[in-house]
RNA sequence: GCCGAGGUGGCAGAGUGGCUAUGCGUCAGCCUGCAGAGCUGAUCUAUCAGGGUUCAAAUCCCUGCCUCGGCUCCA
């Protein structure tokens, strides 16, 4: 059973999706108009794997995830570098796409970009005006806050401590200060739109509520996005959503926890300002991804070389054992014929610890996404996993099958080794000419050893590893593997 | 001021009433020609401070101290 916290609430629930079998999911996508930083990273991955777990539960998963491609930094950014806001957004958007591929982020069903629907916002910002809601003034629209009761419901923000904040000067020609804008009046040399009100702009909020009705229908069950988000961002996208619905519009709010760097936010000004490749220029792609899924996605978590250091460390422990693994699921399917074998000890001792191994892991995740507990499991496994191995064992090919599809499925909601498993699965199948002489060279290396011929066998050794193959002496005979 | 999160071993990071989290680091040992990988064990009864509830508290309650975030730019 899955339990997902929920910022409204503020407590853990049981997961009910609106229709069986379905999730409709939105999470806020970044504003393209600079590069995808490691605060997008740790959102963008928290949530790419509560949809991978879903599906892994057999969810059939609809995700949309928009790109916020007019507002005043785009408008500002774009100004800068002469360029139109379109050309700066389209560069974006192409760099997220490179950026989030790298980092084994699963496409979403559908990217809508917000100045392809202007006129369903416009639809809805009429509709919002002729229910009373929202008010146009000198060519801008905004919304009554006070009107909707439970505005604050998500937020825990009190009307009155609203009116109190919203104090601007400049913006007297707001009925109330706290009231936010659907639709902003054309500014000097601005890009614009045609609206019933004028030349203009739609407002941040209303994007997010228009194109995730359109594209999900007027009910979602996951909306998701950073803490920051939840004032005044998802505040205003429920109350525009259920005056113009009247039902509820999101049944499970969704926070990440913000990333920080050296214990510091993350700020341009504090020059700790890191975008995603600038880090996965330093640290493979995979080592960030695992650093990111080590914390729970709500909790703060702290960015820094030396923690990406471990998160490589502990990676390459993985990768090992997936190594292991394979290479003896090679050798059991190498010498194990066709008839059925009888189980061994060792397989005796590995059923249970798969067992346990799946109980903990999706209990882990089944309880909002835990994956810290999730590796601690999958750690205990993999420890197990190579203590049997190390003691060179027997154990059947059906049980390191059964252990290798296991791990893999796991590795796919983690988002985690598949490739490094994929990789192992298919080596020594074909043996090419190269592996072949590979393997040759290790013969002659195996005659030197023989002789105490040290210096000859290490510069084999050695050789061969500056051309990417690794050679490790096991108490079995030598392996060699691709580096 | 208002809203919220949190203070756990050398470090990272879970746990939310009783039961070893896990990992990194360090140290010792096994294996080994060396290296690598792996294994075993130790560090490891750690929980901000002070009170309270309870047979039992890192976990619940109170008080205090401290840190961090949001408050119409933000993932």
């Amino acid at each position: 059973m899955l339990i997902i916290y929920n910022t409204l609430t503020r407590r853990k629930a049981k997961f009910k999706p609106i229709e069986a079998g379905k999730v409709r999911m939105y999470v806020c996508g970044p504003t393209v108009y600079d590069s995808s930083h490691l605060g997008h990273a740790r959102s963008i991955v928290a949530f790419d794997v509560i949809r991978r777990y879903l599906e892994f539960k057999g969810y059939n998963v609809r995700y949309i995830q928009n790109f916020t491609d007019i507002d005043d930094k785009m408008i500002k950014r774009a100004q800068e570098q002469s360029v139109p806001t379109a050309e700066l957004a389209s560069k974006y958007i192409k760099e997220y796409f490179d950026d989030f591929d790298q980092l084994f982020v699963k496409r979403a069903t559908i990217y809508p970009i917000a100045t392809e629907h202007i006129s369903e916002m416009i639809e809805v910002i009429q509709q919002l005006i002729e229910k009373g809601y929202a008010y146009d003034v000198n060519g801008s629209v905004y919304f009554r806050v006070a009107k909707f009761k439970g505005y604050g419901k998500l937020s825990g923000r009190r009307q009155k401590d609203l009116q109190q904040e919203a104090e601007t000067p400049e913006s007297s020609e707001k009925e109330r200060p706290e009231d936010f804008a659907l639709w902003k009046a054309m500014k000097q040399g601005e890009p614009f739109w045609k609206s019933p009100w004028g030349k203009g702009r739609p407002g941040w909020h209303i994007e997010c509520s228009v194109m995730s009705m359109k594209y999900l229908g007027t009910a979602i069950d996951i909306h998701g996005g950073g803490l920051d988000l939840v004032f005044p961002h998802h505040t205003n996208e429920v109350a525009q959503a259920e005056v113009l619905t009247g039902k509820r519009f999101v049944h499970y709010w969704v926070h990440n926890g913000f990333l920080t760097v050296n214990k510091e936010k993350m700020s341009k000004s504090l020059g700790n300002f890191f975008t995603i490749r600038e880090i996965t220029a330093k640290f493979d792609p995979e080592v960030v991804r695992l650093f990111l899924v080590s914390s729970h996605y709500r909790s703060p978590v702290d960015f820094s070389d030396q923690h990406l250091e471990e998160a490589k460390i502990r990676l390459s422990r993985i990768h090992n054992s997936i190594d292991i693994l394979q290479r003896k699921l090679r050798e059991a399917r190498g010498t194990e014929s066709l008839a059925p074998v009888k189980p061994t000890t060792a397989d005796e001792v590995l059923w249970p610890a798969l067992e346990k191994l799946r109980e903990e892991f999706e209990g882990a995740m089944d309880d909002d996404f835990n994956t810290p507990i999730a590796l601690a499991s999958l750690n205990q496994f993999l420890s197990r996993l190579n203590s049997v191995l190390a003691e060179n064992e027997v154990v059947t090919a059906g049980t390191l099958m059964e252990i290798s599809s296991t791990l893999d499925a796991y590795g796919e909601v983690l988002g985690l080794y598949r490739q490094r498993m994929k990789a192992q699965e298919t080596a020594g199948l074909d043996s090419s000419v190269v592996e072949g002489m590979i393997e040759l060279l290790i013969e002659m290396r195996e005659s030197m050893r023989a002789r105490k011929d040290w210096a000859t066998s290490d510069r084999i050794r050695s050789r061969l590893q500056e051309l990417g193959v690794i050679i490790e002496d096991s108490p079995t005979g030598p392996i060699w593997k691709w580096k």
